[in-house]
DNA sequence: GCCAATTGGTTCACAATTGGATCACGGAGG
DNA sequence: CCTCCGTGATCCAATTGTGAACCAATTGGC
């Protein structure tokens, strides 16, 4: 017979939080039903909460349950909230990591109809005039890149991205550093990137789209990116 | 059988607005036919539906029906709750994608002291022996590798990956795959990244990474992955 | 224009689950 | 002998889900 056998189950619960065995923000299992797993009376486990619930791990409710008080890092609402405070300098890199990339894949993978899309957007962004226009069928053509990557998940990345840069301070921003030089720049660099996936050229896709990102992150930030 | 089902269902009904189940025209299904699906009390449909009115996901007019208000796809939180459904295959396809270049920025970026912390991850999973634990000292292993990076955005992209790397069909997933054998793998190869971090390497860093990772998909996935 | 069907809004009593609290018992150890 | 701690049991209080009934608004057919 061990001392203290509700210290054990309590450190032994401790574990199997941090471990995550119960999700954070989860549910523990009912106090009967531990002290059953646990071989242990019901009293025992309660001892045992009692102390995770001092040092704050825990929080329980009658009627409820028992919950584990996620961190703020652990939660999905919590990091995208976080997201939305994201850097100019910050987008650009993950940017410049992600769509190159993105254009490799779309070369090998889009369908006939994918490309079609992109080469839609591509020509409605050259004929928009006014810079709000241009910005958006701008993101509709590069989400249509990612549309065609056979990766949800990276699919969805760039959404995100998407989203926060439509939020007022990138708009601003946006704003500021266009202009209709740049726009032309903008819409030769695209036809580049289009070039490659007819071409199904992976390589000089993801080059074109380097090169284009260089020069917006250039315009948006006034200064060079480094030299991938 | 009071098991919080209020809750389940309504994260099953924002998920499927955000993957457009019923959508396009936006208008949900009875309650009472949702009732019988879900196979609950129509009441508890209401609860459900409650949470989603409250936080403006849809509307309910007597005698007409309940409707999505955010039509868009282009919310974070239907992003998001998209990215739940997101398979191990194209998860691996982008940490093959970030975590290399993640590992090279934090060659060059990062702090003695991040660096210290880095290897106290790593020396706390070599120690590590249930399962349970190592994954989520790994997990966070790979995670202080990216605060290293001076990039917070690249910071949170990971944080999202583990969180829904966290969820149930992941986990039983990793449970499976895991082995003694396989453990101690990966701590070689952790130790031979922060061997990579510690001298300031980043293309070995870079290359370290990306050895290990593909060795988690051939784990994982069960078959090769791609040369890069 | 009226009526019936559909659909969300509301309320109620009931049962099941769950944490909260207390008590008597018994063994281990001082 | 006395204290500490785990056991087993009992009862309480809070929460949730159930099933049913009825109301109110909208729609569509007659």
């Amino acid at each position: 017979m061990p001392k203290l056998m509700a210290d054990d189950i309590a450190t032994a619960l401790k574990r199997r939080i941090a471990a995550g065995d119960w999700s954070p923000e989860g549910r523990i299992p009912p106090e009967r039903d531990l002290a059953v797993e646990f071989g242990v009376a019901r009293n025992t486990v309660r001892k045992a909460f009692d102390a995770l619930e001092r040092d704050g791990t825990i929080v329980r409710q009658v009627g409820r349950g028992t919950f584990i008080t996620a961190r703020d890092a652990d939660t999905l609402a919590a990091t995208v909230a976080r997201m939305e405070d994201t850097s100019p300098a910050d987008m650009m890199e993950i940017r410049l990591l992600l769509e190159p990339a993105a254009a490799a894949f779309a070369a090998t993978n889009a369908s006939a109809s994918e490309l079609a899309a992109v080469r839609e957007a591509h020509q409605a962004a050259v004929e928009a005039r006014e810079m709000p226009e241009f910005e958006h069928l701008d993101a509709e053509f590069h989400h249509r890149i990612f549309a065609c990557c056979r990766n949800e998940f990276l699919k969805e990345i760039h959404n995100l991205m998407r989203i926060l840069r439509n939020q007022a301070p990138w708009f601003d921003m946006k704003r500021r550093s266009f202009s209709e030089e740049r726009r032309h720049l903008y819409c030769d660099e695209h036809q580049a990137i289009v070039d490659a996936l007819v071409a199904r050229d992976p390589d000089r896709a993801r080059s074109a789209m380097a090169a284009h990102l260089r020069t917006v992150e250039r315009n948006l930030l006034g200064r060079n990116g480094p030299d991938l």
